[in-house]
DNA sequence: CCGTATCCCTAGGGATACTG
DNA sequence: CAGTATCCCTAGGGATACGG
């Protein structure tokens, strides 16, 4: 789902912002990505257990909903790196409530 | 998924969050529970185009991740009334977060 | 190294009808 | 009023294989 269709489908300014970070590795990715540009590989590597169709699906949606960059450096081997624009970067602040949220109820039990 | 299923399957705590307010109507049920407890009836009516077998089910889900309370009033007709946990009340800042992220976008276009 | 192309499978959620 | 019970349909993701 497109940053566009998330708003036309919304009824709240809030689900935008859900639809955006929803995504079976997007939280992840973010993560990796707060700490600065990453290449495609790197970011494999970090995500254990994602397949490269999925995180490049991922990826795609991220960089259409403008969260990040995607930049091509046309050598041998291909090399791509991924970071955020200034938007991604905004979600920050969002990710870590959520971060602190799900560490307090991990800590009840 | 219930809370411990997903802290189970999660890699990040902020997953937890996100699992717990993902479905299509779960922000909306907590928007109108932030503003006090509902019945059932109220709910379907401010949440219009939900049916009653997906109200049932998104409010089953909450309160098995014991973000709202359900107390049934044993009369005729039947009477049953949702509200927040403590659980459910804190979420309130995420949901702000959220919901402010979301209107900085919307005003982008 | 960084992708596409297929195929497949499941869970989430919608429509509709029935009930204590 | 507040639910179940069915049936159905789609999108998200996973496995695997191939390509520039």
């Amino acid at each position: 789902m497109t940053q566009q269709e998330s708003k036309i489908l919304s009824k709240c300014p809030a689900e935008i912002a859900l639809k955006i970070i929803n995504g079976r590795w997007k939280l992840l990715i973010l993560k990796e990505l707060f700490s600065g540009t990453k290449r495609f590989n790197e970011l494999q590597r970090a995500l254990s257990g994602v397949t490269q169709k999925v995180l490049t699906q991922q990826l795609r949606e991220l960089e259409s909903d403008g969260i990040i960059n995607r930049t091509v450096y046309p050598e041998i081997p291909p090399k791509v790196e991924y970071s955020l624009t200034a938007l991604g970067d905004s979600l920050k602040p969002l990710t870590e409530v959520m971060h602190d949220w799900g560490i307090n109820q991990t800590k009840q039990f």
